[in-house]
DNA sequence: ATGACGGATCTAATCCGA
């Protein structure tokens, strides 16, 4: 493969959002697809539906046991995966990390999907203990990334932090609402230098400049409002940032029918 | 000004998302 074509989509249930994973994968042709909030146990992932399109690759993190109808991961691809990984984080089984290979110009390449923890709605870990785990999630993945992250690769997924002041809506108003406190922004630039990852999405689009992938439900009309967040991430290794020629982000998708509140990032890496 | 929406699940009301 001499071009790398990959995508990263917070889905909200594959199964009731099949059609439209399709039409992405007819309209967008990447080479991989990275989904996140499956909300689907492995074997009940639609697999023989996206191999009629040419994605009989899978790598699966599905939901399971105590967490049925939560988190779950996907690796979706036309070119064949290698090396593929699960692992939990946080002493937990719970679909939130899966990782496989493919080559690029004759190199191996690591692809890492997460799906981050939320974190609830109070941002004090000592009296949320969903804040207090995403918050031990990031510090895991500080520790874990400078070694899963040597071989060259690109970390994608939902990680539910808004790092910049231009990926929320408000920054004043955004400081203590969980994505975007300074306690997880700090552990979140801490784990992505320790990986030594290149931040595509502010590669290609300056600081100056909103950029959001998330648009809640509850807002009525999402576009006139834009209280948006940037919670889809994209990085890759320096060699292979360097060779980034594209950076999208699919807001169309937000519009399209029953969507997801997540829009797919579509990122093209040259070998 | 906080939106008051939408998904899955032991189908009714609850948990969760962020």
């Amino acid at each position: 493969m001499q071009r790398l074509n990959l995508i990263t989509w917070n889905i909200n249930s594959v199964r009731l959002r099949q059609r439209l994973v399709e039409r992405l994968l007819l309209d967008e042709a990447p080479d991989v697809l990275c989904l996140q909030e499956t909300k689907c146990p492995n074997e009940q992932f639609p697999a023989a539906a996206f191999r009629k399109l040419g994605y009989g690759h899978l790598a699966l993190n599905g939901n399971s046991g105590g967490h049925r109808g939560y988190h779950g991961v996907a690796i979706l691809s036309r070119v064949p995966l290698s090396d593929v990984t699960v692992r939990g984080f946080c002493g937990k089984t719970d679909g939130r990390y899966v990782r496989a290979t493919v080559t690029l110009g004759g190199a191996p390449v690591a692809i890492h999907n997460f799906y981050v923890p939320a974190g609830g709605d109070e941002p004090d870990p000592a009296l949320n203990p969903k804040f207090e785990h995403k918050l031990a999630f990031l510090d895991e993945m500080l520790s874990f990334l400078p070694r899963a992250c040597e071989a060259p690769g690109i970390v994608v997924g939902d990680l539910n932090v808004a790092p910049y002041e231009m990926d929320v809506w408000s920054h004043r108003q955004m400081l203590r609402v969980i994505s975007h406190t300074p306690e997880e922004t700090t552990r979140f630039e801490a784990a992505r230098e320790a990986a030594g990852y290149v931040d595509l999405g502010r590669r290609f689009v300056p600081h100056h400049e909103r950029l959001f992938t998330w648009w809640s439900y509850r807002n009525k009309d999402w576009r006139k409002s834009d209280r948006g967040r940037r919670l889809d991430h994209v990085w890759a290794a320096p060699q292979l940032a360097d060779r980034a020629s594209s950076f999208r982000v699919l807001r169309e998708a937000r519009d399209w029918p029953r969507p997801s509140d997540h829009v797919p990032v579509v990122a093209t890496f040259e070998a």
